[in-house]
Parts: C-alpha cells; sequence; structure tokens
DNA sequence: GGGGCGATGACAGCGCGGTGACAATCGGGT
DNA sequence: ACCCGATTGTCACCGCGCTGTCATCGCCCC
C-alpha cells in the first residue's frame, strides 16, 4: 500500500490544497515545484505514480513528458491543465500521459483516475466496485447500481457518493464536502450540498423522506451509514 | 491539551523570539540548541509536535528528520529554512516533514502551519474514539454511544461532553466551559450550561438524580468522574 | 430555619435543514 | 454554428427542533 506520488505543480495553493487532500487519503507524497526538479525526483524518488501540472515556469509540461518519457515507459502520468487546452490534452496522452484532469477539478475525481491509472498499470486484482447494503459503485464504469440494476446518476453525484462510500459512518461538513468532492478552487454556497444530497436520497434511499443512509447531522454536517 | 513542542533551533536571538511568541500561544516548549540535543529529546520528550531549523551546527537538519523518521513516522515535524534552499524543501518533504516554512516567516504563519499540522494529525489519527465506562464518544461520527448503541445527542451536547472526556476529573466553572464549548466570543447567563448538564445527565446517567459521571461541585461548577 | 445555590420544566426565538423553482452552464447532436 | 436538453448551482421560503432564558422549586450547608 501507501503509493508514493510525485506532484510537479508550481502554484503553491494548489499544491497544497493537493498534498493535504492526497495526504489524507493515504498516498506519500513528494513536491516537486518545477519541471526540471520533477524530472530530477522522477529519476531519484522512483514514484508509482506522477502527478504533472501543464502550466509551469521554465520547462512547460509537454517537455517533462517527453523527457520523462525516454528513459521510462511505465510510470503512470496524469496531467492538469486548464479546460481549453485541447491541444495540448491530445499532445500529453500522444506522448504517453496516462490520464487527464482538467482544471477546476475536484479532488474526488482526481483521486479516482490516480487510482485508476494505477490499477491500470498493476495486475492488482482489486475489485473496482464498493458495495453497502443494496448500494453499488461500479468505479470503472462510473455506475450507480442499486441490487444490480443501474440508477440514473450524474458526475456530481456519483463523486458525492463515491466519497462517501469511502468514508463511511464520519460526518463531514459542508464546507468539507465542498473541498473534496467540488475541489479546493471551488467557490459556492454550502446550500448547494444540501441539493445533491436530497439528490441523491431521491435515488438511493428506500424511504427519501426518513433517510438511513445519508443522515443529517444537525449543526454539523451529513454522515453516511453503510 | 496544552500541545507539547520540540523546538530545534541553534541560532540563539531566534530561539528566544520563538520561545515568546509560541509561549503566548498556549504551547508548552522545549527547546534544543542543536540535532543531536532535538533527537534525544524527540525521544525522551514525546512531543506533539517539532519545529526543527535545518541550519544546524554539527548534524544538519536533513540528516535530523531522517532519523527520527526511522522510529517515528508520526509526530508532525515543520521544518524552518532560508528561502534560497529549495532543493533542501522538497528533501525534507519527501523524507517525511509535513510542512515547510521560509525564513524570514511571520509567527501567525508559523502558527497556523503548527495548527494545521497538529489537527492533520489528529484527524489521520485511528482511534477516533473516547471511552470512559459504558459511554463512547465516536468522535468522527460525532455520535455518542451507551454500551454501543447510540444515543441522540445535539451538537452542543456532544460538545459539552466531548470537552468533559478530554479533561476527566477536572472541575470547571460554568464560565469556563461558556468560554471553552461555546466560545470566547458567546455572551450568554452560566445558567445555560446548566440545562445542558442536566440534559446529558438524564441521557448518560443510569440514575440521573444521583448523577455519577457528571458530578457538581457546589459553588465552583461541574467535574466529570469516568 | 434561612439564605443561596443548583435542578428542572416550560417556552419563545431563531438558526438550520429541506425543498421546489429557476437561472446558468455544459455538452451533444444536427 | 446553433439549438435543445440535461446538469449544476443559487435562492427563497417553510417548518421543525435546538438553544437559551426565566421562573419556580427543592435541597444543601451554614
Amino acid at each position: 500500500m501507501a503509493e508514493k506520488l510525485l506532484l510537479i505543480e508550481d502554484d503553491p495553493s494548489i499544491l497544497r490544497g493537493l498534498q493535504m487532500n492526497l495526504g489524507l487519503e493515504g498516498f506519500q507524497l513528494i513536491a516537486a515545484h518545477d519541471g526540471e526538479e520533477g524530472i530530477e525526483f522522477a529519476r531519484s524518488q522512483k514514484p508509482d505514480l506522477i502527478v504533472l501540472d501543464m502550466m509551469l515556469p521554465k520547462i512547460g509540461g509537454i517537455e517533462v513528458i517527453r523527457t520523462l518519457r525516454q528513459v521510462d515507459h511505465d510510470t503512470p502520468i496524469v496531467v492538469l491543465s486548464a479546460k481549453d487546452q485541447e491541444s495540448d490534452k491530445v499532445l500529453a496522452l500522444s506522448l504517453g500521459a496516462d490520464d487527464y484532469v482538467t482544471k477546476p477539478f475536484s479532488v474526488a475525481e482526481l483521486v479516482a483516475r490516480i487510482r485508476a491509472a494505477l490499477r491500470r498499470r498493476r495486475i492488482h486484482q482489486a475489485s473496482a466496485q464498493l458495495t453497502f447494503g443494496r448500494i453499488t459503485l461500479d468505479l470503472e464504469g462510473r455506475r450507480l447500481l442499486s441490487d444490480g440494476v443501474e440508477l440514473e446518476s450524474t458526475a456530481r453525484e456519483f463523486d458525492l457518493l463515491h466519497h462517501f462510500f469511502q468514508h463511511p459512518g464520519t460526518v463531514f461538513s459542508r464546507e468539507q464536502l465542498m473541498q473534496t468532492v467540488w475541489g479546493a478552487d471551488h467557490f459556492g454556497t454550502p446550500r448547494t450540498v444540501d441539493n445533491f444530497i436530497a439528490r441523491l436520497r431521491s435515488k438511493i434511499e428506500t424511504d427519501p423522506d426518513h433517510p438511513h443512509h445519508i443522515e443529517t447531522v444537525r449543526g454539523v454536517g451529513y454522515r453516511f451509514n453503510p
């Protein structure tokens, strides 16, 4: 366990957010602040996966991927980039990046992609499913199943429920959920969380008026019960 | 409460500054003047967090981190260093330091990072439960359990009992409880405390008329007995 | 027996969460 | 490029239950 990730990210605030969130996810982290450092650490530290921001001072992200892939074809690379850089995306993937997340991104999505990339690379046979009660999350297909039959769920709904499934029994404030599911750089009212909770309840709860799985903790936030 | 910090700092003037400022923040302080002393005190004194200056005589900061992490992977380490030592920074973090502050630093920033590191560790700790007798507080789920079955409890009730659990056997005046549980900026009558004590007693005491856990100390306040 | 302190039940205010409607945004298809 | 539907996010209003205060009663200690 305890996969070692190399984060190549020059923006200190995003870096801190990543370190905190990915740290909580149980990853061991190494941080590089520009492309040069990134290449150096990729060689010296042998990370299990590299998270690379395309917007870098000095050497650009494309150049970093090219250099890395000259000596190492195996370590998965997950790329972060602004959403309008479509050309970068294609180029990065063709150079050997494994996956691509556009900013602003939710930590849940990033984590999902990191885990997926790690899983793909290893022959790690862990079940790509999380099940509590009659509800199952198919992580690979990003599908929500109840008793094996699919329930329609949107991206946010899935991410939110995924986060709850990863931390059953723990209370989260609306602010915490905003941070981890919507992303550290997202700004919005806490009320939005309520709405998605309501939508999830209407789908997964047997009796949405008396929810069992997603419980309200008054004055604090919400808790997921298995 | 009163977290114990170990300061490893050879410069006497910086050390004095840290002692004064961090002392005022309510931390308990231990000072080591070089790396050897630091390692020794880290082992003997079991501090809650270590503040480490990278510029040290004899053994360097990197070496100190490496040595500390061989036996102890948990105690957070916050590193101080001159701002141009970028490589040290990354190396320190990859060796297991938790956070990094560059000199010249503001005390406010250092304090913020210390508190963040302490909080992160507390969250990360597995056993988020406090148990006395048949009563258990599940801190992650914010649940109050008696013999393992959940008792309904409101936010305030939980916070108040949580405070008692953290200081068993200590008498608190109503004013102190108001300050710590309700918050320093809260204004209200001391009678409110009585009410919440009564509500807690009715829930957790076997015989609420002759309370055992939450004892009245006439003329003073209340005390929690395990 | 008296004074003072704590216990407790009642109650009013309001803060908090639930929810439906709507606006903004995204994305896919033609 | 345009349109249309789905998704996402915000707002406002409603209703409930927590919270805090008061008044009264009881009890302990002097």
